[in-house]
DNA sequence: GACTTTTTGTGGACTTTGTCAACTAAAGTG
DNA sequence: CACTTTAGTTGACAAAGTCCACAAAAAGTC
């Protein structure tokens, strides 16, 4: 019943997150995805060649916001999309190579930073921390 | 070196607690203090009567949102500021009697919410959750 | 096979947050 | 007393989120 806290230690995390990658975004940024389109692109190489639709629903944004998103991570060359043969309304997105490659460095500057925040805490924990939160979050989304 | 899930983890985290709260939001806010608000307001349940700047590093949000926010919870009558005899630049912030109000019932949609998305994990796995994210958090901020 | 309904993605308009830089007033510092 | 630092405010702007209406394709229905 008191666990309104734990919203809090999410949101902090957040921002921590947030903060360190903003701090270096200048170095590595250099295609200026920002924060949206590196969850985009992160989310991409964890799926494959999703559909719009079933990206979306899995970053958790409005459909009309991934639409944009798309398009202007499309326009730098760093994803591609692909009518569906079957059914002409969907479109499937995947990364480019050039794409990869960001994701590449955001990985590895994502993780450097993660590193420095769970500092307190060690390997194993984090471990169990990431297990939870796969097991809490991979079930099926409503709707 | 491949931890950057967590950083989507966490992201996703984030969203469900969002729609999940937005969705009952009609219901509950009232005051309409929105996620930015409760934010603050939870949190300064939790810190009884910091100074602006205390509470602004604690949620790591900019000051100048930060004087809007507390302006706009202060006009709604949910929390006071009293400056410091001491030193007249700062300015203490706390709840009033309708911002603890305001807070019980935000901890109780926050955390039903919450156990929702925890639905997966046992109860015992959601303390070691929240002790992980306590200890990784709790650190001194830098600066 | 001509209907309604649903689903996928797009576009526009608007609100909320976030960010950045300039600024005031009060302390601290020599 | 000049000087730098700190707390908080303001303004202007950029990014993200939200809502609503829409076109086109597919699915369901009779």
């Amino acid at each position: 019943m008191q666990d309104a806290e734990l919203a809090l230690l999410i949101d902090r995390f957040m921002r921590r997150i947030h903060f360190g990658l903003q701090s270096k975004a200048h170095a590595f940024d250099t295609e200026k995805v920002g924060p949206g389109g590196g969850i985009v692109l992160l989310t991409l190489s964890d799926m494959g060649c999703p559909s719009l639709r079933d990206l979306t629903k899995r970053v958790a944004r409005d459909k009309s916001q991934m639409t944009r998103t798309i398009r202007s991570l499309e326009t730098k060359g760093l994803l591609e999309r692909k009518r569906s043969p079957e059914d002409a309304r969907v479109s499937f997105v995947s990364l480019t190579q050039d794409g990869e490659r960001v994701v590449d460095t955001l990985k590895k500057v994502v993780s450097e930073t993660i590193s420095e925040i769970l500092n307190p805490i060690s390997e194993a924990e984090e471990n169990v921390l990431r297990n939870l939160l796969e097991r809490a979050l991979c079930e099926a989304v409503p709707k």
